[in-house]
DNA sequence: GGAAGTAGGCACCTGAAGGTGCGTAACGCC
DNA sequence: GGCGTTACGCACCTTCAGGTGCCTACTTCC
């Protein structure tokens, strides 16, 4: 029973952590948006959907479609953009409004809480645009080190 | 020939946008620090180590060892550890450092880079901190909506 | 009358992330 | 002399995010 110190202390320490890390919200925030899609729609909402691709974001909010933004976001699956709208809706990021035309439409839309996330997103994008090529600089010099 | 049209169009820009996100600064960021040790291990060094967990940060950069992240980061297994941190070395976030001492110890250290990714890191913190509370409530309010 | 668009649901499958456990080689502690 | 520490490497195993394919009803276009 005296013995169990060193490892039992550590095991301990990992259930702790773990429980922490289970109720950190930026750790919440973090899992949010690494889904693939998350990011993509967030942009794609927020941009004027003149553009090619949802990260080229330069436009105000704007309801989408469905079927729009399947198109813009070309690489999605079907699953994905449903399961990707319907958790954002969820958690209130954006709001979705049926519409009862003769093919019912679905139609998207950034809440104030989505936009304002999108903002801290803009903030990410800004550091990746001026210092991802340092990185990935610095990860070339690292691969032919010992070439 | 002439019916493959709209399937094909899709499937075009379907390997036209992945080849876009493929080289997307933006989403190699988002890829990066989605990684789930990575920004504890950027906070855990930006802190000084008196706090509990490494999210909390308050103080400022300071090399630290292997072990002493081992310990800090309680549920990290050592296989991760190792490979987010030869990761992260890669990327020019970290520096490792070798000390001959009589058991070896390594050393890691941010760098300028590794910083300045940190401090955008804590721009995610703020918004999660300030409203990932009203994210959680509206996920209730979406679940008991039919209960 | 067949194809395409309207917004998805459901089931299956796979690749990769991440965890667990074991080994190392040299040394200190009790 | 057996256990602990130091900083990993390697192999196996599980899990699950995400992709693919097939389905719906209804309508409109060619």
């Amino acid at each position: 029973m005296t013995t169990t110190t060193a490892a039992q202390k550590k095991a301990q320490a990992k259930v702790e952590y773990d429980a922490f890390l289970a109720q950190c919200p930026s750790r919440k925030l973090i899992d949010r948006i690494a889904d693939k899609w998350v990011t993509l729609v967030l942009a794609a909402l927020n941009s004027d959907g003149s553009h090619r691709f949802g990260l080229d974001c330069a436009g105000e909010p704007r309801p989408m479609r469905y079927s729009e933004l399947s198109r813009l976001l070309a690489g999605v699956s079907q699953k994905m953009l449903t399961q990707t709208l319907r958790s954002l809706e969820r958690d209130g990021l954006i709001t979705r409004t049926v519409v009862p035309t003769v093919p019912v439409t679905v139609t998207y839309e950034l809440t104030d809480l989505g936009i304002s996330l999108h903002h801290v997103m803009r903030g990410l994008k800004g550091w990746a645009e001026t210092h991802m090529d340092d990185v990935l600089a610095n990860r070339a010099t690292y691969d032919n080190r010992d070439a």
